[in-house]
DNA sequence: AACAACTATAGTTTTTATAGATAGTTTTTA
DNA sequence: TAAAAACTATCTATAAAAACTATAGTTGTT
């Protein structure tokens, strides 16, 4: 048993075709046959049922490759080790970003960082929180940055930042004359509200159950884009919380209908995730540090007051 | 990078000789010298520091050994999946048994287990608790017998059965004549005890604290033989409690000597512990099947209350 | 029945792992 | 301090293996 057999077993499970994972292995077809013709003949039991089509997994075959990602991916951070003593920060990295986040945090940091870190391949992925906890498991994803807390076991999560949430109150709504406006003044009829949004850790203000018990009867915004939660809100279809860095994009006309909160202000909290198994680990810490030291610049410098979940 | 070549990086790092490590890998020292090489020549770096006699892991060597451990640990488990899957039960499965178990536990399985599993080559040592986490970890022992709870992080416990212990009260001792005793009889002054005692889970009488607090100031008792602790009984250096095992084995004579306690009586809990990496589980299942079916005859059948630490 | 899409097999080349012999180094010992 | 002992590295040869190209065989579809 071989590290390549098994990343050979882990190629075809994934594309169910001998072919294409021989392709992807940068290998000739024939290559991949033998090498799991060896592999189940050493092990005496069958892999894959060729039997299907397109090919299926045996039952032992399901445990095999469960196991042999495992092996696969300790063995990967062997080189990861080494290149963690060099300090050597470079490589392909794939990181996700959800689409509320992408736009405004994107543009600020990414000049930055390729400039820092130079040979690191950044290869980057618009997804929706679903995709991205999928892809970090199966192992298609380095990291990624979403609204947490995930509460998901195989994930771990670094706060990037809080992002606070700012009204965006149309003409002729209830709250259009108060100056601030309170988390007190919210009403789950007259709000549209992101797809995004999250829970909040404790200390933050917790409109996670609002979010929840929220089941407008007439429509439900599956997308996760500003522009159109703020084109809806024009339409006097109700008043809705924009992330604070997207606020600073809007022109001017727009901005008038911006209220802030009083503090403490309800905030998202914005993250950078990666598996448990904390692969490539210096890139990781590389990326938090560029967005968060830029984050700092950026949202601590407009007078915004974080709450933060330690202080309690 | 191949398993073959982290196999011998392992060797190399356990018995810090090149040539030793050969021989246990069963191949030539050119061998393992030019793998090994090859290993450092492709992460570029050095694993072993040749300038010492005898021959160091550099510092990414350790780290790199440790994680070769976790995959090497992890590719044997393919074998055990498709073992697993066969329903065989078999191959060398190397046991560590504490010496206060050793003599009464081990006739009593082993004949029972071999009958039953043929195909499994029993390696049995007796070693002290702490060589037996020792080799646990290291991976030299697949699984072993000892007083439970160990606490150890990296350890997995199973219960096999909970052992009574037994006063064994010599003549002119203050409690001779009472013919049960109680725990709160017990006075640590005139107590001899063994170094295997272990403290106990709620619900168990709890000889933990006494255990701790006891600094005998005229000697301590670091051996875990039953026959020495008898004899420095009978020789009038204080009482002492035997597991409830080996009091069935005692000549007439030392019989009269013993002291059931009420009930609910001390108890040790003894357990089969593995690794957490749970390898070779399907064996771990069947001595566990074999030993706790073979004790609840033994001590069930004597009529004595086992204080289970569920019932609390 | 013919075709398309795949996987398996055969034959060949290239690469790699291992062994044996030996040289080079360090440590031990007399 | 010189000789012996104990190790590791290197050189060469060989056998094993993994890879490729070409092609045959199989299955499912039209």
């Amino acid at each position: 048993m071989t590290i390549t057999q098994l990343t050979y077993v882990l190629a075809i499970a994934e594309h169910k075709n001998f072919t294409k994972a021989a392709e992807k292995c940068f290998v000739t077809q024939p290559t991949l046959s033998t090498q799991i013709q060896k592999l189940e003949e050493e092990l005496d039991i069958l892999i894959f049922d060729r039997g299907k089509k397109p090919i299926e997994l045996t039952e032992v075959g399901r445990k095999i490759v469960h196991q042999a990602r495992n092996i696969v991916n300790e063995s990967d951070r062997i080189q990861d080790i080494v290149d963690q003593q060099k300090g050597f920060i470079g490589g392909e990295f794939r990181i996700g970003i959800i689409p509320t986040i992408m736009p405004t945090l994107l543009p600020m940091f990414l000049k930055a960082f390729i400039k820092k870190y130079p040979k690191v391949k950044l290869k980057i992925e618009e997804l929706t929180t679903d995709d991205i906890i999928q892809r970090i498991n199966d192992g298609h994803l380095d990291a990624a940055i979403a609204a947490t807390p995930l509460e998901n076991s195989n994930i771990k999560e670094r706060v990037l930042y809080f992002e606070p949430f700012v009204g965006y109150i149309p003409e002729h709504h209830r709250l259009y004359k108060k100056k601030t406006i309170d988390v007190s003044d919210l009403e789950i009829e007259d709000m549209l509200l992101l797809e995004d949004g999250h829970c909040f850790r404790d200390g933050v203000i917790n409109l996670c159950k609002a979010f929840k018990d929220q089941t407008n009867d007439n429509f439900q915004l599956e997308s996760g884009s500003i522009e159109t939660l703020i084109k809806l809100s024009n339409e006097g279809l109700g008043m809705t919380l924009l992330p604070y860095l997207h606020t600073l994009e809007l022109n001017e006309n727009l901005k008038n209908n911006l209220h802030h909160f009083n503090e403490p202000s309800p905030a998202r909290e914005v993250s950078i995730i990666y598996h448990k198994s904390e692969l490539k680990m210096q890139i990781i810490d590389a990326l938090h540090n560029v967005i968060s030291g830029i984050i700092r610049g950026a949202i601590a410098f407009q007078n915004v007051k974080i709450i933060s979940p330690l202080a309690k």
